[in-house]
DNA sequence: ACAACATACAACCAGTTGGTTGTATGTTTG
DNA sequence: CAAACATACAACCAACTGGTTGTATGTTGT
């Protein structure tokens, strides 16, 4: 199974092009044929079509097989666990807050109810 | 100013790679030097300032002066935007829910007030 | 059967990326 | 002041990206 760490590569490096995330946009809002997804871009077919294998690739999209379309469709849960990283990361950072606190709270001998400012 | 779907590019080209994710989990537990930093990894210093240079181009960390050294610290703030937008895409895969259910509310000849359903 | 359509994929190209080394500049410290 | 340290930045290189065109294969509709 691949790494973890080379999911999230794979995803945010989906992420990082504003045809692809117009392209997850729509096939998040409903299944859309790779055709019709070209339409939409001044861009050459083939483009668009490696533009949604990236996608794929990523998890972040799936393709179905439709007599002779391919229609692509969004994975919600996949956005989500982006989401989750990020969300990890701002842990990270609530941890500094927290040890800063503890800083402040060093002179009171009383370990008083945490007070929170975010 | 710069587009915000220029920032969006930089924000997850930044994000795409477990170096550069790495460093900002660090600096967004706490400040580093750039060359603290560098220590822990396995390439040299200078590779090490142009992920903190990509980092920093994309808003997710800032620089300051302390002396000789260069402290880098996480923007919180910017991590979330970037979450924002994640959501962004989500609430677009509502709709499609949303009028999966229209469909299947045809039937019925009074629209009635919105129903949710999350 | 055949023409038009939808997709897939290879080969190619210019620009970018992620790494390297080397050099220059400013800051501490002995 | 001189040596060591921390940073910045340029030049270079192999690999990858995002685009192109061309070709092959399967699917529909007349």
């Amino acid at each position: 199974m691949t790494d973890s760490e080379d999911k999230a590569d794979a995803m945010f490096h989906a992420l990082a092009d504003r045809t692809r995330r117009d392209i997850l946009r729509r096939v998040l809002a409903g299944e859309h044929s790779v055709s019709t997804l070209a339409a939409s871009y001044d861009m050459s077919f083939a483009a668009v079509q490696k533009h949604v294998a990236v996608l794929e690739r990523a998890g972040l999209i799936t393709k179905r097989r439709s007599g002779r379309e391919a229609l692509a469709s969004g994975d919600v849960e996949a956005v989500r666990s982006v989401g989750s990283m990020l969300t990890e990361l701002e842990t990270v950072w609530r941890g500094r807050i927290a040890r800063i606190d503890d800083l402040i709270a060093i002179p009171d001998p009383e370990p008083n109810p945490t007070e929170r400012n975010d």
